[in-house]
DNA sequence: GTGAAAGCGCTAACAG
DNA sequence: CTGTTAGCGCTTTCAC
C-alpha cells in the first residue's frame, strides 16, 4: 500500500495527465515495456510480484490498451462486419439484434453497414470491412447483387464470409438460409386445410429471387393438391402498393378472395390497411395468412395466423457458424432455419 | 501504358501476392514511401507525372490504406460511438437509422452499442468507445444511470459527447431532447378539445424520469383546464402489462374510460390488444391517443391519433450537432425536437 | 525472469 | 519536388 501511495504522489505531480501506455507504465516502474506487456497478460514468465506491481499501477492510471496498435501489430481485429440491404426492416433488425447479443457475449464488436439495397453501396461496405481488417463478415446480399467475386476474394485472404438470408447460388460458400420453401408450403397447406378456394397471393418485388421462389412453391403446392383452387397473384414493391393492389381485389365483390396470403411483414401491413378500409371482417369475411418475422401479426386482432421465419434464429445460427469457422471449420456449409406455424385467429 | 504493362509483369511474377502497402508501392516504383503517400493524397508538392504513376500502380495492386496504422499514427478515427439502452425499440431504432444515414454520407463509421438498459454495460460500452478512440459519441442514457462523470471525463480529453433523448440533468453538456412536455401538452389538449371527460393514462415504468415528467405535465394540463376531468393513471413496465392493466379498467363498465392516453408505442400496442379483446370499437366506444415514433399508429384502423416525437429527427439533429462540435463549436448546448400532432381517426 | 530491438503501415516535420 | 527520419503503441523473437 505504501508503495502505491508513493507512486500516486509521483504520478500526481508529473505523469498524471499523461495517457497511460505501456511505455509510460514501464517508465514509472523502471522496468521494460515488454515486461509490462507480459505482466498485464499474465504471462507465466513474469513473477507474481512484478505482475502485482504492474497491474496496480495500470489500474491507477486507467490504462487501456490501444486497439489500433494491437490490430496493426497483429494484423487482425475483433470486429465483425455485418452488411445488410437495410436495417429498417423487421427481419434484418432482429437479425442484427441477435448477432449483436452474441457478439457482446464473446467480446466482438460489430461494424453494421447497410447497402440501401444497392449493389454499389454493398461493394463499398465490403471495402470498409476490408479496410478495417474485420475478423469476418455476415452479409445479406441486395437483390441487385450479380457479382459475388469480391466476397469470395476476401474469403480467400482468410476472412470468413457467412452469407445470410439472401445468399448466392454459388455452392462453395457458407450460407445460412431460412426455410423459404418450407414456410411457403406450410402456408399453402394451411389454406388448403381451411377449405377456402378463392386465394389471393400478395407477393413482393417480382425481381427478387425470394419472391420468385415463394411464388413458384406456393403455386405448385396448391396445384398439386388436386383441389379446385382459384388463385390470383399480385406483386407490390411497397406496403403502400400492397394496400392499393389489395383494395382492387377487395372492391370487386364478384371476384373477392376468401383468403389472402402475404409473403412478408411489409406486405401484411399493406394488406391489413386495405382490409381496414373496407367493411370486411377478419376472419368472417376474409381470411389472412402471412409469412412473418413474428412480431407484427400479433399486433392485429384477431392475431394473424402466420409462419415464422425468425431473424433472431438466423442471426444466432450465423454467429455460431462464424465462431466455428474461426476455430478452423472453414469448409463450405449450408444451414437452414426451420419455419414454424403460429396459429392466430385470422384463417 | 507500356510502363504499366511492364510493371504488371513484374508484379505478377514477384509481388502480386504481396499486400499492397505504401512500402511495397514505393519499392516497385523506386521512390520513397512519403512520396507515394503524398501522391495518393494529391499533395500539391508532387508532380503530376509521379501522381499518375503512383495511382495507376495503387489501383493495379488494389491498394487500400490500413486504417489501423492511420488511426494509430493520427491518434483519432472516423468512428462514432452510439450507445443506446436497446436497439429493439421503435424510437432508438429510427434514431440509429438516421445517424447511420448521415454517417455514411459524411464517411463516418458507427460503433453501435446497446446497454441492455444496464448502467454497468453502459460503462463498458463507453470503455469500448474510449478504446476505439472514437471521434465522438452519441449516448442515450439508461434509466439506471446515476453517474455521468465517466462521460464528462471522456469529453474533457477532447471527445465530443452528445447526450440524446435520455439526457442528464447536469447543464454543462450537449443535449438533444424531444419536446416531451410539449408532446404531452398537445395530447392533453386534444383530449380536452374532444370533450371526453373520463380519461385513463397508461404510462411506462414509474421510475423513469420520462414517465414522471409526462405524468406530471399531463396531470397539470388537465387540471389547469378548469374542466371536470376524471383522470385515472396506471403504469406498465411492458406491453403485456399494459394490456393487463388496461383490461382491468375496460372490464369495469361503470368506470370505463372514454379515452386512453398512451405515453409510448410500447404502451400503445399493449392497450390496443386490450381493446381488441373487448367488444369495444375505436372511436365509437373508446378513444385512443398516443405519443409515438410515428409508425405504429398507422397500422391500426382507424389510424391512431398521435403526437410524433421522431427518432429520425432526433438522430439527424444530433448528428448535425456532432459535426458542428467537430468543427469547433464545443460549447454546451441543449437542442429540442418539436412534437407534431397527427390526426388519426381514434379520438 | 527480464530486457533490447525490430517492425506492423502510416504521417509529418525537416532537410535538401 | 522528393527523401530521410522519427515515431504512434503494441507484440514478439531472441538474447541474457
Amino acid at each position: 500500500m505504501f508503495a502505491v501511495d508513493n507512486l500516486f504522489l509521483q504520478i500526481n505531480s508529473t505523469t498524471m495527465k499523461q495517457k497511460a501506455t505501456l511505455k509510460n507504465l514501464s517508465k514509472t516502474l523502471n522496468i521494460s515495456i515488454s515486461t509490462v506487456s507480459r505482466a498485464l497478460k499474465n504471462h507465466p514468465d513474469i513473477s507474481d510480484e512484478t505482475k502485482k506491481k504492474v497491474k496496480e499501477l495500470a489500474a491507477l492510471m486507467d490504462y487501456e490498451p490501444n486497439t489500433y496498435a494491437i490490430n496493426l501489430r497483429t494484423n487482425k481485429s475483433n470486429i465483425l462486419g455485418v452488411i445488410v440491404p437495410e436495417i429498417s426492416n423487421f427481419f434484418y433488425h432482429s437479425f442484427i439484434a441477435a448477432i449483436e447479443e452474441e457478439a457482446r457475449r464473446l467480446n466482438y464488436m460489430l461494424l453494421i453497414l447497410q447497402s440501401a439495397n444497392n449493389a454499389e453501396t454493398e461493394l463499398e461496405n465490403l471495402k470498409l470491412c476490408r479496410m478495417n481488417r474485420v475478423a469476418g463478415v455476415f452479409v445479406a446480399l441486395t437483390s441487385h447483387t450479380k457479382e459475388i467475386k469480391p466476397f469470395l476474394q476476401l474469403e480467400e485472404t482468410g476472412t470468413p464470409i457467412i452469407f445470410c438470408d439472401k445468399v448466392p447460388d454459388f455452392e462453395a460458400c457458407n450460407k445460412i438460409c431460412s426455410a423459404d420453401a418450407e414456410a411457403t408450403i406450410i402456408s399453402a397447406n394451411a389454406i388448403l386445410k381451411s377449405n377456402k378456394r378463392k386465394v389471393l397471393a400478395v407477393l413482393g418485388n417480382i425481381d427478387l429471387s425470394i419472391t420468385k421462389k415463394r411464388e413458384q412453391v406456393f403455386k405448385e403446392t396448391l396445384e398439386n393438391s388436386n383441389e379446385q383452387i382459384n388463385l390470383e397473384i399480385t406483386h407490390a414493391n411497397s406496403s403502400e402498393e400492397a394496400t392499393h393492389k389489395t383494395l382492387q381485389y377487395l372492391s370487386n365483390n364478384m371476384q373477392r378472395p376468401e383468403v389472402i396470403f402475404c409473403m412478408s411483414d411489409e406486405i401484411l401491413t399493406g394488406v391489413m390497411k386495405a382490409i381496414y378500409q373496407t367493411e370486411l371482417k377478419v376472419p368472417k369475411d376474409i381470411s389472412v395468412i402471412a409469412i412473418s418475422n413474428g412480431f407484427l401479426p400479433t399486433l392485429f386482432s384477431p392475431e394473424i395466423t402466420h409462419v415464422v421465419t425468425s431473424g433472431i434464429d438466423l442471426g444466432k445460427l450465423a454467429f455460431k457458424r462464424m465462431m466455428d469457422y474461426q476455430s478452423g471449420k472453414t469448409f463450405a456449409q449450408e444451414l437452414t432455419i426451420r419455419a414454424r406455424f403460429v396459429e392466430g385467429g385470422s384463417l
